[in-house]
DNA sequence: GTATAAATGTATACCAGGTGCGGAAATATC
DNA sequence: GATATTTCCGCACCTGGTATACATTTATAC
């Protein structure tokens, strides 16, 4: 919070940002290593050369020490409805975005296999902890969205929720599913046309409704 | 495990469960006074007038205390859907079953303003590994209801993850506004018009789809 | 009925995550 | 360079949960 005249961050500031950073690294090599509930705080802590207390100063859980990098995909979905060239729907915008995610590999919609990528996955799921803080992501993420929807779309507000909680939880789905794939080694490459299919499928489902299920049988 | 010859449970299973019951109550009833991270669970041992380690024997941690009660709500869903009538689709059973769970005050629609049950809903709520566990509830929902939709509908095992997926989280928001109503003051009984309302709204948006998301804007 | 095997319960000590506190060290400000 | 403010540390402590070793109760076989 205190930046010298230059605009630039003062000592403090840079220092903070660098205990923060080896603290973290430290704990993500040894989760990697030796799983996230093999490796003790005080471990952590010693290995990043900080005492126990000021880890905790840095992040108010063990989980944080993981999922802090993930923070920011918590308003990816909402970012994007807001961003959205005018006159495309949100649902448009949001597959369109999925779509490129899965084109990038980016880690969010499981379609990535770079080795630590998928370490670091198997890793959070051999986790309970982990997993449940996952879960609570996507709440976050429903409320940011159904906020976004409100806003940008002048969605009433139940509607909007019920839309953010289908569209998060879809988009689980996909990720999952993906990842789990992977985790069973397929590559990426190999992937990457059926989880396009499958993501096509999932957003013509919201589009259009599970009909199929209320009229087929 | 073991039964008397007369298919009466013996008295080592009575016991069991008599002390099962007088740990349970003695948890809740101490976690409604005074919350639930107000209490350790050795006050609870105490007061069960059982040692801790008892206690961790019947319940794994100190969320089940609170949790086992909601157990069978895990496979509801699943249930309903397996079990309806013949030719009625999935949407339809599931819509019919939430309705009549409104009309009944279910309290796992929201809408039972009984001073126990918001009792319990605040304390709940109030509780963040609580909440935690509500959703890891959900995923275990979505899973038994994902393999009904797709043993009783033959369901694509993918469509089957995704409509599960959203017809959980839809009914979750509808139990989740509905109890945060109640618990602002307002009457089950005043509020059962505009749940039914909001219900009918939450199925007919699974149903049709997101449309109005997509081209009216 | 009594001996015996199998559950079940207890006491104690222990580990790990997390917090409160008082003081020491580093940094910023004057 | 003196001082005020942050940051950090070491320590003790609490709580959830587990391991061990032992005592007690219940079921069963004779």
């Amino acid at each position: 919070m205190v930046w010298a005249v230059d605009g630039k961050p003062g000592l403090r500031e840079r220092k903070k940002q660098r205990t923060r950073a080896a603290i973290s690294d430290a704990a993500i090599a040894l989760f990697l290593e030796h799983g996230f509930n093999q490796v003790s705080v005080a471990q952590v802590a010693e290995a990043a050369e900080v005492s126990k207390r000021t880890l905790f100063a840095y992040f108010p859980t063990k989980e944080d020490l993981v999922v802090h990098r993930l923070a920011d995909h918590e308003t990816e979905a909402a970012r994007v409805v807001r961003a959205r060239t005018p006159g495309t729907a949100p649902l448009t915008a949001l597959r369109e975005h999925f779509l490129k995610g899965l084109q990038e590999r980016d880690p969010i919609t499981g379609l990535n296999d770079h080795p630590q990528v998928l370490r670091l996955t198997r890793m959070i799921l051999d986790a309970p902890s982990l997993v449940a803080r996952m879960d609570q992501f996507k709440t976050s993420a429903e409320r940011a969205l159904a906020e976004a929807l409100r806003e940008t779309a002048d969605t009433p507000e139940l509607t909007a929720r019920f839309a953010a909680a289908q569209i998060v939880a879809v988009q689980g789905v996909l990720a999952q599913d993906n990842a789990r794939r992977l985790a069973h080694g397929e590559a990426a490459d190999a992937r990457h046309t059926g989880a396009v299919a499958d993501a096509e499928l999932a957003f013509a489902l919201l589009e259009n409704g599970l009909r199929q299920l209320s009229s087929r049988h």
